[in-house]
RNA sequence: GUGAUUGUAGCUCAGUUGGUUAGAGCGCCUGGUUGUGGCCCAGGAGGCCGCGGGUUCGAAUCCCGUCAUUCACCCCA
């Protein structure tokens, strides 16, 4: 509400009863990538700009009007990064990956995008993503697509659609671009400006464009499928008949094309209702990125998530996620000589691992049941001058009130029966 | 970048055709006899009515600008 204190459009701020449900999704892809045998890898935000020149393709929207660039002081052109496999795949390049090598990493992180923000997308926004880099074969896209599945149904989203398609291997492009180019060239004037912006720049991009004028041009012009190779043809098909034979369920989506250069082969996306128009969850696919002063391309396949997306989809569904912070005992003190010595009690119960919470204000008795009850205690532990003098404190249960009176050093033994754990 | 939307208390929102000290609910704090939470009751704190200009005797209310919110387009996660 107040001017000066709100964060820059189109960032946030996140407390704890939203970075819960954060580090719920980043410790299952920790386990879940980890059960692929895929480590973590954690490159800067920030990269030369020409390390996403190249590889996103200096045509693309991304470039052209979505990235935070800037000089630094040693006047080199600087950009945040708008996504993750570029920076990624230039760490690799840089270690360097023998021939016929490969590595797999995740990462996860936040990305930069100069757009209007509104639901479901933000200037800084964050990512978890997944890349197979150094081989190709149509079984890795598919375990590739079957870990993102993995994933999703791990964290409880399981109500979400797959689409797959495929834009041929870098070899079939020329020429697929050349048959659309001659089939749109009769259409092109009446289509909307986008189109003939991307009929000259991003041919491909024609393909899913909303506007229904140019769909239903669209909708006749010859299908992917039938322009790529024979040996695009059957890589797409050994990729579909692994997700048929795993008993994944996937919709080709001969419009799916994505808005990166970098892509060849499969592509695919992972796509939900109820969170607005932005409902990709997911995206990906196989790549080729030539990285700046390396002869030969770095090939992979990898996808990435949308965190702030996969909550949105997550609290639509209503699944429960995330219980917020919980308190186990919480010290009430009595006097100042109890809350000195009662910082000794919180610490050692501390270190047997629960959560305690106690009042550092020496306040009323009142005052501080009232805030045990508020912060949803199961325990309250007592202790004022006259058990200190007796050596005993005093134990209340918060769900049935109640009250026992503990000797001081038996005090571990008493609240074993309130919390079972190993 | 384009279009629309909203901006009043910590939160969710009222605020009548411009008219006196700007309201409610929730939350917060303090009480309701000695050192015991939730329910109830009483009291209290807390607002440059987003910001800046203009019209008017008078503006939260009307006009202009500006900043910000939210949503959609574009594009993407």
């Amino acid at each position: 509400m107040s001017k000066k204190t709100e964060p820059i459009p189109g960032t946030s701020d996140f407390f704890p009863e939203e970075t819960i449900q954060w580090q719920y999704l980043e410790g299952k892809a920790h386990s879940v990538f980890s059960r692929y045998s895929i480590g973590e890898i954690r490159t800067p935000v920030f990269e030369r700009t020409d390390v996403f020149l190249r590889s996103i393709g200096d045509q693309t929207d991304i470039v052209q009007k979505e990235m935070y660039t800037f000089k630094d002081r040693g006047d080199r052109s600087l950009t945040l990064r708008p996504e993750g496999t570029a920076g990624v795949l230039r760490a690799i390049a840089n270690k360097g990956l023998s021939q016929g090598d490969e590595q797999r990493v995740y990462y996860i992180g936040p990305m930069f995008r100069g757009e209007r923000p509104s639901a479901g997308r933000k200037r800084q926004f964050h990512q978890i993503g997944v890349e197979y880099v150094g081989k190709v074969s149509p079984e890795i896209d598919a375990e590739c697509i079957i870990l993102l599945l993995d994933y999703l149904e791990s964290i409880g989203l399981t109500d979400t659609k797959l689409l797959i398609n495929t834009r041929g291997i870098s070899g079939d492009r020329e020429r697929i671009s050349g048959t659309m180019s001659d089939y749109y060239k009769p259409h092109i004037d009446t289509m909307c400006e986008d189109c003939r912006r991307r009929y000259d720049t991003n041919i491909w991009r024609i393909l899913d464009c909303k506007n229904e004028g140019c769909k239903t041009i669209t909708q006749n012009a010859p299908s992917m499928i039938d322009l790529i190779s024979e040996t695009s043809r059957i890589y797409f098909d050994s990729v579909c008949e692994i997700l048929k034979y795993t008993g994944i369920q996937y919709q080709i989506d001969p419009q799916l094309v994505r808005g990166l250069d970098y892509y060849v082969h499969t592509v695919f996306e992972v796509v939900s209702n109820n969170i607005g128009a932005q409902d990709a969850i997911a995206g990906g696919g196989r790549y080729e990125i030539l990285n700046p002063g390396q002869k030969h391309p770095l090939i992979g396949v990898g996808f990435a998530m949308g965190v702030e997306r996969l909550l949105l989809a997550k609290n639509a569904n209503k699944s429960d996620l995330g219980k917020g912070i919980c308190v186990d005992i919480y010290i009430v003190s009595l006097g100042r000589p109890a809350l000195q010595k009662n910082f000794d009690l919180a610490s050692s119960l501390r270190k047997q691992g629960f959560r305690v919470l106690m009042d550092l204000e020496n306040r009323g008795m009142k005052a501080q049941m009232r805030t045990a009850n508020k912060v949803n205690a199961k325990i309250t532990l007592i202790r004022g001058q006259s058990e200190l003098d007796d050596g005993i404190i005093l134990l209340k249960n918060m769900n049935d009130s109640s009250q026992i009176k503990v000797q001081f050093d038996e005090i571990t033994a008493a609240l074993k029966p309130f919390f079972n754990r190993s």
